[in-house]
DNA sequence: TGAATTGTTATCGT
DNA sequence: AACGATAACAATTC
């Protein structure tokens, strides 16, 4: 489902024919997921020229001639597409009218999707923590982060507010590379662990972006991350490194993937090193 | 029919 | 009081 990889790839694809273009119209066909609302945001969007097309975690940012932006978040079946490019376009919850007569739909089967207009841009991403791909994002900076959490690991790559964009596809990817267990208490991490797992989730996140994302069912066509998942969705599937059965788990209400040899608990990794370290 | 999917929110416990 | 765990929730497909 669209993660920080698949978003910056719809990004990347739509910014080209949306730059400089003025929108003559918004229509939204769900108003319950607009914010402030259908009728508002509508008259606000009028004739409002584009002026950027970006990413901030998993939202797409279309920046306005107005100061104003247009956050799009595609949850979990959320799309961007043009309406020239299929007959009879599914589930279409919203579409702008661009000024050179092109259509840009938002599809959305299962309509978790969000359309929400801001005057604010720094308030309305307030919640959200440090860009993973961004220099900001150093190990120290990722040490301050874990440092004196007890939390699992899976579960705090998963929180938006410490990392932003990370998904469940790219938090399993990232532990299995960087040879950590799911359940590792966060705090416990050793220096070169906590390397690694910076290293591991930017890989992660920068192959994902290289194959334009994961195409995942028929929820994100296009991408090919998927040929070279390591753990996701990989149950009893031996591991590419070394043969094991990939495990599957629960965590946080979440299906989690990892290889028992390549991924010990730290408790595990610490009996084998000898020697404890914080 | 139930499981699966994401991120937010509410709630409860430590 | 901050932190963390948990559940509910939105809607749809398989």
């Amino acid at each position: 489902m669209p993660e920080l990889p698949e978003v910056e790839t719809v990004v990347r694809c739509v910014r080209p024919s949306l730059l400089g273009r003025r929108i003559a119209r918004f229509r939204s066909l769900w108003p319950r997921n607009v914010s402030p609302g259908a009728a508002i945001v509508a008259r606000r969007l009028r004739d409002r020229t584009i002026t950027d097309v970006s990413r901030r975690a998993k939202y797409i940012v279309m920046s306005l001639d107005d100061g104003a932006n247009l956050l799009v978040h595609l949850r979990m079946s959320g799309r961007l597409a043009w309406a020239d490019e299929t007959d009879r376009p599914e589930h279409v919850r919203a579409w702008w009218g661009l000024d050179d007569g092109r259509r840009l739909l938002f599809r959305d089967a299962r309509k978790f999707g969000r359309i929400l207009h801001t005057d604010d841009l720094g308030a309305a991403t307030a919640h959200l923590g440090v860009e993973p791909l961004a220099q900001e994002f150093s190990a120290a900076c990722l040490a301050r982060l874990l440092d004196g959490r007890a939390r699992q690991l899976k579960p705090l790559l998963l929180d938006q507010s410490l990392v932003a964009g990370i998904g469940n596809i790219y938090a399993d990817e990232a532990l299995f590379a960087a040879g950590l267990h799911p359940l590792d208490p966060a705090g416990r991490l050793d220096r070169s662990e906590v390397l690694r797992l910076r290293r591991a989730i930017r890989a992660v996140l920068r192959r994902g972006i290289r194959c334009n994302g994961a195409s995942i069912d028929w929820v994100y066509p296009g991408g090919t991350m998927q040929e070279v998942f390591r753990v996701y969705g990989r149950t009893d599937a031996p591991c590419r490194r070394c043969g094991t059965p990939i495990a599957a788990m629960r965590v946080a209400q979440r299906s989690t993937h990892f290889c028992p040899a390549c991924q010990p608990p730290l408790a595990v990794r610490r009996r084998r090193s000898g020697r404890k370290r914080v």
